[in-house]
RNA sequence: GCCCGGAUGGCGGAAUUGGUAGACGCGCUGGACUCAAAAUCCAGUGUCCCUUAAAGACGUGCGGGUUCGAUUCCCGCUCUGGGCACCA
């Protein structure tokens, strides 16, 4: 009997399934474990080869942590709400539900082939209404909650409403709350909640009648129709993300996360400190205090301008009569400009004086106040102090615009460029005078405070995250316009299901649920934009723990069982999006005493993406001739992308490539030695250019063994690389020959003999090496080792059960199929997912080696230690070469030293 | 522009973190088995010098440095992947 994968695979599939080996529940005896996965979108595309890489690496390490007698969590489901199912609808009138109904199917039988070992009974999809009723819920509880900065969390509304009522808070009175209507506390209390309605601008594209991501605007068109996109102050759903900023940024430290990624979420949310400074300013007659946020309060004496930001709402205040006309053509002009315009012609200077001017709180001197896009409504007050000497972007203006630079920096030079570093002495700063930068800065920010002028202030660049999609597919908000008063859905009414539509289409800017008949609450109207797509997938793992429970997102109980993800695999591409929404969802629904850890994935891991190799011929121009790599220089050539299954070892297969496309079939061919040899470029793997490999062929040509071993035999899990057919022989001849080692023919070959001691040795070199690869998910050396391990044993003729029992074991997490078959095969009942992982016993491993004293000022202080096969001759030059090494060192703290003839190889120091 | 990371044979990649560089696999070369092919097995395979071997020299992107010893640490570059991009 040869090794039948596909036999093997089929039987343990369907085993697997039809016995539930794979279900998992809460067992107190055990310690848990919980591994997951980022759940994919399951597109139109199915799963390409490079998907899987992620979840073979999680598998490995769930079955590996199982055999380590943990009770292992390891779920997976589909983040099912989006824009391409919607799209897709309006062009064919399908509805999104059965075109993702058929997509999941393709998702889950690509998934069965290749041997995980989910627990699909936890599995859901993010657009179900028994999961996003639990979207819906958490988003009611973030309306009905505020941000309480004294206990710096998340509190229920009603604490703040019994403040405004009792002591009153933030400048509203008792009394003054008392009096207020219903929508005017409604418009107070939206400044608090933390999922709040408020103005913010958006990328509004009118011909769509949607609010766009940056993403999907191209050049001030929209990339899907191509309607016009501009900058638009609108009303949206927000959630208060900022409020947890530094929470966010602190709780960072304790993660076990790679450097790369924390830095990336570092840098997004953006922590700085500085002052805020107060400036009087005089439009006309009239006199009114400013504040700006600076972090450089020791250049104040060098500020010779101020600018606002177009959209601030000072602008309107602080523009003199003369200047109206100017400056009100300058903001029509920035507003019209889309955020891509604003990013792409950054290096230009653009700005308009406002006619007013303030007054520098230090000098008292009068300075001009401009207006440019180049400052930012969103951050800080939206109002900067000016320091061309010391700030480039402040330097480009003044410039422009030739305002005076005035340095402050002893021999900075600033004819030519700002000086922006913080190091110094300062000059021209009257009491910071002679001061470093660094202690001018803490000076000056003494002053400022001690003289009423400001005050300390850390600021954030993370914004609240934009909560309002005018789409369909996505989950309808609980909210419903009582009196045109946003007002919550009644918990018990959940799932607000998404109505029937008759068509997706957008119609006169309207939003598609605006269409929707009977969308209506109480009579009266719902809201009617949907969810963005990061909704669903914010606290989906908390689902996994308890997923068919009606009466919570998750039980008190199992949420103190499994807690948190212990281990999360994903790209790194979700850093600033998913990751930071999710910790943020988490952290507030910790702060209601919902879920018991704050912060939701402890370690993570980012798996690099799987390129294509994309294959090329050359078609020489203007004729249907195609000429081989080699001589393509000789001819003008067009380089088109051909379908990789058309080309073996970069050789093409040209009656294929005739019957490949209509166009083609008649085609000619110039060839090199008979050949037609492709040229080849690593790229994305993707449809457009024709280089995908789908992991259904893998698994037929090869088995899912093979596939899981490859991937992960690849390189690093970490690592980007290219997809890469040729090496995966070599795996799977590993396989056949693993086999072999139980089977010779129909024979099955296992016994009870007692083991070789090198065949013990074997063995544990191999437990020991896998069980630290694994921790350290450095998945191609276990397998190397692997490789190892078998080739002695093969060649000790091994046929004892107790080294070949423990190594089916070990191979298991790798090749569960093959692992399963054996495992049988040796008489057991049960799953080898039920085994243990086999003890290391180190001494099985042990080189032989004697060691030899050496002594040095006429003492025995080192050892040598060589093979016991060495010669007399190689120990005496052994021991010499190490008295050589002694003298060079010192001799004082040697403790041993390892040679090999004439050569020191290792000096241990102590 | 700013912030991270990477660079090792023909290729993917190892190297106990300062101690025999190139494990393991692919590919290639030669051999065995075979009528033949596939499959399998055995041997060789960093570069240079050399008929060959021994021996030697060189060798981890480039240039310096520290060290008895550097792929590993330090300084200065080059190329490359990724992230951010007017955040005051």
């Amino acid at each position: 009997m040869d090794y039948d994968f596909r036999a093997i695979e089929q039987r343990w599939q369907k085993w697997w399934a039809d016995n539930k080996v794979y279900k998992t529940v809460e067992d107190p005896s055990k310690p848990k474990y919980y591994v997951l996965d980022m759940f994919p979108y399951p597109s139109g595309a199915g799963l390409h080869v490079g998907h899987p890489l992620g979840y073979i690496a999680s598998d490995i390490y769930a079955r590996y942590k199982r055999l380590k007698g943990f009770n292992v969590l390891h779920p997976m489901g589909y983040d099912a709400f989006g824009l391409p199912a919607e799209q897709y609808a309006i062009q064919t009138g399908q509805h999104p539900e059965k075109t993702t109904a058929a997509n999941v199917a393709r998702y889950r039988s690509q998934l069965d082939r290749i041997g995980f070992s989910f627990d699909w009974d936890r599995s859901f999809r993010t657009c179900d209404p028994d999961y996003y009723k639990w979207t819906q819920w958490a988003f009611l509880k973030m309306f009905g909650s505020w941000y309480d900065p004294q206990q710096d969390k998340a509190r229920p509304i009603e604490e703040l409403i019994h403040r405004f009522e009792t002591e009153g808070y933030d400048g509203v009175t008792p009394e003054e709350w008392k009096s207020a209507s219903e929508k005017e506390k409604s418009d107070i209390l939206m400044r608090y909640r933390i999922a709040y309605q408020g103005e913010t601008s958006v990328n509004w594209c009118e011909g769509l009648g949607t609010v766009l991501a940056n993403d999907e605007v191209k050049d001030g068109l929209s990339v899907r129709g191509g309607f016009p996109v501009e900058q638009k102050k609108m009303t949206q759903w927000q959630l208060r993300v900022s409020a947890y900023a530094g929470r966010l940024l602190e709780s960072l430290e304790r993660l076990d996360w790679t450097d790369s990624l924390k830095e990336m979420q570092r840098n997004w949310i953006g922590r700085s400190e500085g002052t805020e400074m107060v400036f009087d300013t005089v439009c006309g007659d009239v006199h009114k205090p400013i504040t700006i946020f600076t972090t450089r309060a020791d250049t104040v004496f060098g500020v010779t301008f101020m600018v606002l930001a177009p959209e601030s709402d000072l602008v309107d205040e602080l523009t003199t009569p003369d200047r109206k006309e100017a400056v009100e053509a300058y903001v029509k002009e920035v507003r019209r400009k889309t955020e891509r315009e604003r990013i792409s012609e950054t290096r230009s200077v653009t700005g308009v004086f406002s006619g007013s001017y303030g007054i520098n709180p230090l000098t008292g001197e009068k300075i001009p106040i401009w207006i440019s896009e180049y400052v930012l409504a969103g951050y800080g007050t939206g109002a900067i102090m000016a320091v061309p000497a010391h700030d480039s972007r402040d330097y480009a203006f003044a410039k422009k615009f030739g305002l005076p630079i005035i340095p402050l920096i002893e021999g900075a030079d600033v004819s030519e460029h700002s000086f922006d570093a913080k190091e110094g002495k300062m000059i021209n700063s009257g009491f910071l005078n002679g001061m470093d930068v660094k202690d001018a800065i803490e000076a000056a920010k003494d002053y400022v405070e001690a003289h009423g002028l400001g005050r300390r202030k850390t600021n954030y660049r993370l914004r609240d995250a934009i909560f309002s999609r005018q789409r369909y597919w996505g989950e309808p908000f609980p909210i419903y316009y009582k009196d045109g008063i946003p007002t919550p859905v009644d918990e018990k009414d959940l799932p607000l299901e998404l109505p029937e539509i008759s068509s997706f289409k957008s119609q006169g800017g309207e939003a598609p649920l605006s269409r929707a008949k009977d969308w209506t609450y109480k009579g009266w109207p719902l809201e009617t934009s949907t969810m963005p797509g990061f909704a669903g997938s914010s606290a989906y793992y908390l689902r996994y723990m308890d997923p068919h429970n009606d009466e919570a997102l998750v039980s008190e109980k199992a949420d103190a069982y499994w807690r948190n993800v212990d281990l999360y695999v994903g790209g790194t591409e979700h850093a600033t999006g998913h990751l930071i929404y999710s910790r943020f969802w988490n952290k507030f629904l910790y702060d209601l005493g919902y879920v018991c850890e704050d912060e939701p994935f402890r370690k993570l891991i980012n798996q690099g993406m799987i390129q294509g190799r994309s294959s090329f011929v050359y078609r020489i121009v203007g004729t249907n001739t195609f000429v081989s790599y080699g001589l393509k220089d000789k001819y003008e050539t067009t380089e088109i992308h051909v379908d990789i299954s058309l080309v073996r070892a970069d050789r093409l297969d040209l009656d294929g490539f005739r019957a490949w496309r209509p166009e083609f079939h008649d085609a000619e061919f110039v060839l090199e030695n008979g050949e037609y040899i492709c040229g080849w470029a690593v790229e994305k793997m993707s449809k457009s250019m024709y280089n995908v490999v789908n992991p259904d062929d893998i698994c037929d040509n090869y088995g899912a063994d093979t596939l899981r071993l490859y991937e992960m035999f690849l390189g690093p899990v970490e690592q980007s690389k290219p997809w890469d057919t040729k090496g995966i022989d070599g795996v799977n001849r590993f396989l056949r020959k693993f086999w072999r080692l139980f089977y010779d023919r129909d024979k099955f070959l296992v016994d009870d003999s007692v083991p070789s001691p090198a065949s013990l040795k074997s063995l544990h070199k191999l437990i020991g090496k896998e069980q630290e690869d694994i921790e350290n998910f450095s998945y191609n050396t276990t397998i190397s080792a692997f490789m190892i391990a078998l080739g002695e044993l093969s060649d000790q003729k091994c046929t004892s059960r107790q080294i070949l029992e423990p190594l089916v074991v070990l191979l298991s997490p790798f090749a569960p199929h093959i692992a399963e078959e054996l495992w049988h095969a040796l008489g057991h009942e049960g799953s080898v997912v039920d085994a243990s992982f086999p003890e290391y016993v180190a001494s099985y491993t042990v080189e032989d080696s004697v060691t030899y004293p050496v002594s040095f000022n006429g003492k025995t202080r080192f050892t040598v230690d060589m093979p016991k096969a060495a010669s007399p001759a190689e120990v005496e030059a052994a021991v010499r070469a190490m008295e050589q090494t002694a003298k060079y060192v010192g001799g004082q703290s040697i403790v041993k030293v390892i040679v090999v003839p004439g050569r020191i190889v290792n000096v241990v120091l102590k």
